[in-house]
DNA sequence: TCCTTTAATGACTTGCGGGTCATAAATAGG
DNA sequence: CCTATTTATGACCCGCAAGTCATTAAAGGA
């Protein structure tokens, strides 16, 4: 019961993103619209720090908001990171999904090569952040996980289709070469990530292990 | 000059590891002996919770003794991994060395498995732990990418020395090769360690890469 | 045995950052 | 304008772990 913190003043708030609300009577703000910009604010803190260096007051300034309110959209930060990669996935998979299914080998590394724009080397630096054992929420790792099993199928549906169009040999079991192909590319993002390859580097790197991966195929 | 702590006691000691020294008159502990004993402890540590979970009391309670000694040989945490990082790719790089250069394809492909034992799951679940953002120093980065480009440097010369002997198809840059194969197969380690693959499934993938990577030299 | 030097110890200091909550502003309805 | 409700704020709390240091033990030499 002791008086305390006389001073909180200096008010001086946004605007607030005053949406209607299709709710109850007095509710004024957009919960999506406002997650919606946080997670934005945050995701450009961290691709700049990485998740643990970044702190929650970095984001809050990020966002133009006291790290109070933070809190009231996301209960806690790893909660805040878990959002953002199912958002980060989603939206991915949704870009893959409506790629035409490939008739020719080179029209499937093409897609692979643009799957693998310079942009993904800051994405993966922060993911790796997450994903090591410094992260304990095993969220993080299923929603990944299950992305990459995703990717995998994919890969193993086009290789079929390729096989049966003559253009990939035989021999070659469709679904165990998927999953190798997403594991080496994956992987290789990561290695030259870690490695604060620069974004000219990365692409001659890259093109190179398409190539060897485009060899191995015909 | 307040009077404090007046009951540091319970003394208790280890032999102390008493070797003599060469240097001058009253040494008494082997500095080298002490610093070794310590890694092998972090390192144990390091294996079984990460860089950042394990803390200091651990790696002192591992190595049977007390935190603050820890600092007599080590003047932080990260300059104690910085050494632990040294010393176990110093110890790999003396290790490859000395195997022969190989005469056939099938056996440079031998040497990579051989090079990718199960264990190097766990080791690269720890590096990537102080590979990411979180562990600010560059010289880890540097070391491990030192290592990253003399692998890359022998593979070269193995694929030079193979095309020679025409096990390896000759419209092949030996340089860009090696580079791709190294970064292609450090990533797929690093991709099955983020996603905490099971040692058996872990030997699975890794030889369907090494299938590709060796058809795509063939 | 005593004194000096080196080594070991762990209680303590310190700083940091995630998370809380008393306070206060903004809005809508009456 | 007044009141109720929702939303925003940031000072503060609290636990944790890296790193320090006063104190104590051990060993060698005289």
């Amino acid at each position: 019961m002791t008086v305390k913190s006389l001073k909180n003043c200096t008010r001086l708030l946004k605007p607030a993103l005053c949406v209607q609300q299709g709710g109850d009577m007095p509710k004024i703000v957009d919960r999506a619209e406002m997650q919606a910009r946080i997670l934005t604010a945050a995701m450009r803190c961290f691709q700049q720090q990485g998740f643990h260096v970044t702190k929650m007051t970095d984001i809050a300034r990020a966002a133009e908001m006291a790290k109070g309110t933070l809190y009231l959209y996301f209960k806690s930060k790893d909660a805040l990171m878990l959002a953002l990669l199912r958002s980060y996935f989603d939206d991915i998979r949704a870009r893959i999904s409506m790629l035409p299914a490939p008739a020719m080998l080179d029209h499937l590394m093409m897609g692979i090569r643009l799957s693998m724009p310079v942009e993904r080397l800051a994405d993966t630096q922060l993911f790796m952040d997450v994903l090591g054992p410094g992260f304990q929420d095993p969220e993080a790792g299923q929603v990944i996980g299950d992305f990459m099993d995703w990717l995998s199928d994919q890969y193993a549906d086009q290789l079929r289709g390729l096989q049966d169009a003559g253009q990939v040999r035989a021999d070659l079991d469709p679904v165990q070469s998927g999953r190798a192909i997403v594991a080496l590319l994956d992987g290789l993002t990561m290695h030259l990530a870690v490695f604060r390859t620069t974004p000219q580097e990365f692409e001659v790197r890259r093109d190179a292990a398409l190539d060897l991966i485009r060899a191995s195929l015909a």
